[in-house]
DNA sequence: CTTTTTGTTGATTGACGAGTCAATAAAGAA
DNA sequence: TTCTTTATTGACTCGTCAATCAACAAAAAG
């Protein structure tokens, strides 16, 4: 009984299968016939709407970044002072959302397929220049050196989250607490 | 014409041949027959010496992980004050062979997997505990929280590394460099 | 010289998974 | 009504790959 202007839905229903799915199991090596089950249709369904199971992973990985964009936008729009925008960048990169075991992975696939996959390459960028440029504006008033110290900081929140969500010898508040700290460094004290 | 003796030296070989083919092809997609034939031998006996491809991989990554501490170890022999042996340390983590696409994508494979994989995170713990472990020992005189600063410098490094390796935004030596202003600022300059 | 141990491979198995296709069904257009 | 477009799937193809096995070769042990 095919309803008309399904395609929205169903593409919307396989991300967020995707994103389950690598969530359940922890890892990447997820099946287009596991997404499809999740989402409740067929796996050629699935084939149909998106091509490829690499473009299903891509679509993902946007819908990912694009959550996590929100997340950012609204912790900024909370924000008032410089300080309080660095901060507030900092602090949605160690939000909740972020240790989700499926959010987890899903970078990890990120960081690995962006070796050799173009499309995922481009994201990756992309979220880092997202990341520095937000935090060189927030930084501007605080620091001599805005750009360096943003590139610093970027570096510091990708490395305390590998350690917070990978290795477990971190948590994430701590992981937080120290971003905050350092970022504490760079504006307080000067070289 | 079975030479006895060959064990070591094909496990050597298989080792070799994982990390290279790893390197050729930029991906963690590898088979046990590329694998083979890299060494020169048949896939069969990968398997005879191995037991399988996961025990593969793992061995790859202890060779890698060895060589690293090789590098690191000798870095720090030549390094007489606590400054020097910090600084040596950040080096060992931005030279060339850190850079070589192999590596790479093998440290990339590490980060992924370990979510899933136990053993894969066992070695990815190791490395981080040494790493934190040796950067405490030469802050202790420096720093007025070594083990916090040693986090904090750890993350950063692994940070600049992924940028410098993956997104080709930064380079090595600028990563190199940031690290080291870095290590200025936790040093010179305190709460 | 037999037997055992070690080295070695080609061929095969068995499983799994991506992507295709033909067929079916309903909704709208003509 | 007929035709076209969209939705949907089960069955199938085709390829790949990890792992196994049977068999052969040579060195050492007895």
């Amino acid at each position: 009984m095919p309803k008309l202007g399904m395609e929205p839905i169903r593409r919307a229903a396989l991300v967020k299968a995707t994103i389950d799915v690598i969530g359940a199991q922890g890892s990447l090596d997820v099946t287009v016939s596991q997404i499809a089950k999740q989402a409740g249709m067929s796996s050629a369904l699935a084939h149909h709407y998106f091509g490829g199971k690499n473009q299903i992973f891509l679509a993902a990985m946007h819908q990912i970044l694009h959550d996590f964009g929100a997340e950012v936008r609204s912790a900024l729009r909370a924000a008032n002072t410089p300080r309080a925008r660095a901060e507030a960048l900092i602090s949605a990169s160690f939000a909740p959302s972020c240790f989700d075991p499926a959010i987890v992975s899903a970078w990890m696939t990120l960081y690995a397929q962006a070796t050799t996959q173009p499309d995922m390459h481009r994201l990756l960028r992309l979220y880092q220049r997202r990341l520095h440029s937000n935090l060189t504006h927030a930084l501007r008033p605080l620091s001599a050196s805005p750009s360096e110290d943003a590139t610093t900081l970027a570096a510091l929140v990708d490395g305390l989250y590998l350690r917070a969500a990978l290795a477990r010898n971190t948590d994430p508040d701590t992981a937080h607490a120290t971003a905050l700290r350092a970022l504490d460094r760079l504006t307080g004290a000067h070289l």
